[in-house]
DNA sequence: GGCTGTGTTTACAAAAAATTTACATAGCAG
DNA sequence: CTGCTATGTAAATTTTTTGTAAACACAGCC
């Protein structure tokens, strides 16, 4: 039923990369990797993936810099950082800079395995989505039975709001739009335009004044926020 | 038409158990409490509860026994452990003594309902099979008798007619009615329109009109959905 | 064998949805 | 103001989904 979880994992050592890669494979996560810091940063920054894991020391962008670029995008990435120091002060920048959670090398896999449960339970990944959502303008969307009061949703119009409803907290960006609900490849340069096409059908269908939109918000240079109501 | 969901709360601390309680009164259910673990054991014995809610850190027999002691008596019998421990041995054990869910304190009251909601649907609570199904077009059904007024069902259609009945709340997908009512494995891309063929001809028997069917609607994108008298 | 009732597959048409194309417009840096 | 880029959207095009007739398969029965 649901997607698997997405995992992105950071680290220059080939040997113990694709020992990773084996291990997550295994437990029924898909895993994409990268093994330099300026890869590892672009495609963290794409916002496709459910949780990453971060290499401290790494050629390119170090892993305490990628971990606070996240940060600037996005507050509720999860991230957990791996490291080969285990002097109290590297614990201590880590967690500062706003890491989930931290592990030391030499680590024990199931150990780590455990650490990204956790991390993704706390963050709430995969929990039910909520079958209702509730605009800001009033309008309550019935998610199963893609409709609202007076109108019908197609199934890629509800994927979108179900999306921007998880992350309306922030706006998300087109890439990360046809990322994580197109399930395009981040390969940058797609050239296309149906991420807006939807959102211009997604308000003719919810808003007041749709050429005054006030619920599906545009963050010039961000992407798209979706305003739901604040209780 | 159904009867209330019952659900029993074992759970020591008097202002959580309390708390609970309002809430999932407020949301519709019929709750018991028991303070003490062997309270709690004795009444989740019992069986008359649709889902049991229970505390791992209990006075007398603790959490973790009496999800053992249930799942001997009645594998089914769903089960949500709350507990204050979020270590990731907790989360272990519970899973492998075999609860249906696990939700770690502070939890939010929202996020347990819907753990709640999304387990007794799971495991089919108020799926009860009744022996008639009225439809929102005045006809009724009898699912014992493969018949309604005038026409006679086959098995198949009976069969689909009755799962649509159990899930008459939301559409119900193609790949769902072959796994559940042909018991097809989910897997994917089954190239089969045997489904849509059984609609149409459940269609031919049970709508005013066939060529605008109200009763069986279709959910595009999503399903077929029964539309049931509405008392 | 032939007949009958079910269930399934095949094949195609129609409807709806998704996407691309093409151009218009708005915001912004200089 | 000018030029650039990001965004908005109508219309055309492509792809997917759904509906259904007709052929096929197969079991039970006379």
């Amino acid at each position: 039923m649901s997607q698997k979880v997405r995992l992105l994992i950071v680290e220059d050592e080939d040997a113990i990369r694709s020992g990773l890669v084996d291990v997550f494979v295994y437990h029924g996560y898909e895993v994409e990797t990268a093994a330099h810091g300026d890869d590892g940063l672009r495609m963290a920054l794409s916002g496709q993936f459910d949780l990453i894991l971060l290499d401290v020391m790494l050629p390119g962008t170090d892993g305490f810099e990628i971990c606070n670029q996240i940060r600037l995008q996005d507050r509720q990435q999860p991230v957990i950082m791996l490291t080969a120091k285990s002097s109290d002060e590297d614990i201590v920048q880590g967690l500062t800079l706003g890491a989930d959670d931290y592990v030391a090398k030499p680590f024990s896999v199931t150990q780590l395995v455990l650490r990204v449960q956790a991390v993704l339970r706390r963050s709430g990944v995969g929990e039910e989505a909520s079958r209702e959502i509730k605009l800001c303008n009033g309008m309550v969307i019935d998610t199963e039975n893609l409709c609202a009061a007076d109108v019908v949703f197609t199934r890629r119009e509800m994927d979108v709001l179900l999306y921007l409803a998880q992350q309306s907290d922030r706006p998300v960006s087109r890439d990360e739009l046809l990322a994580r609900v197109w399930g395009y490849a981040n390969n940058m340069d797609i050239e296309t335009r149906t991420v807006d096409i939807h959102i211009a059908k997604l308000r003719r269908k919810i808003e007041k004044n749709p050429s005054n939109p006030e619920t599906i918000a545009t963050v010039r240079g961000a992407g798209y926020r979706l305003m739901i109501e604040v209780p």
